[in-house]
DNA sequence: TATTGTTATACTCTATAACTATA
DNA sequence: TATAGTTATAGAGTATAACAATA
């Protein structure tokens, strides 16, 4: 019988893992190296400088973290003074978490240095190309969640 | 002053990391659920699997990994009677490691689910937007080094 | 009964440093 | 002095379950 053929080298899952520990890797000096936040707080604190007050549910559906995660970082942004707690009259289960000024001033340093990263990446691959690539990868998150 | 717009769902390395999450924890299920592996454990199988007898240091530089958890899933892997070590004349520092027979059985078995998921993974896409997206991942992978 | 959010626990992963044996 | 590999330690990420408050 035959030797199985396997490329570990051509495996889409080894290689996505490689780039994207590549690519984070290089990012995470801008808010690990500059201001010693996490990558969970990172997220949080970018979506709630893109989309306003949100509940804490509302950030694990949309950046995919665990609510355990977000509970924590939430709880270490807040200690910095960056984020605030509003009762929600509605539910009072839940809260609306928001940014404070200086959390907002963070936030749009942190969106400047991605814009300038995200950029330098796509320069790296031409912008043909690196349209490409965030459609399929788009499509691949897509699919996964079937 | 006008408001930075940071697209989170556009960012490349957020995407990155999004896909190679999906993708991974999709097969993990192959070397987790049925062999109770770790990932680092796959890696090192999959290496020798795939290269034959490699020292520790070797299979660091090729799979990214380091060297400390390499160290563990080697000393795992050698408990579970599939990989031995051999001392090497030539630098008495260094061992090769290789897989038993035992060992390589269960390298077949996962290289051929690893090939099944794969296929399927560019089902998904297509031939010609998976085969692109493996070639954008190494030129990102390959730019990152330096 | 179900959901929001917190806390506890455990395992994996990442990173660094200290250490040994050898080169 | 430098390198191969091991061990220890700590922080971060992932996952689950138990829990209090509220719906």
């Amino acid at each position: 019988m035959a030797e199985t053929q396997f490329d570990l080298e051509g495996f889409l899952p080894y290689l996505l893992n490689q780039a994207a520990e590549a690519a984070g890797r290089e990012f995470a000096a801008a808010y690990r190296g500059r201001y010693g936040m996490t990558r969970t707080q990172w997220r949080v604190l970018a979506h709630l400088g893109r989309f306003g007050a949100l509940t804490a549910t509302e950030i694990c559906r949309r950046a995919m973290e665990e609510k355990t995660g977000v509970s924590r970082a939430v709880q270490a942004l807040e200690e910095r003074g960056w984020l605030v707690r509003d009762a929600l009259a509605e539910d009072r289960r839940a809260e609306a978490l928001s940014l404070t000024p200086a959390g907002h001033d963070a936030y749009q340093a942190l969106a400047a240095e991605a814009i300038r990263f995200d950029a330098l990446l796509r320069s790296r691959l031409g912008e043909e190309r690196a349209a490409g690539l965030a459609e399929v990868l788009t499509a691949l998150i897509g699919a996964a969640r079937d």
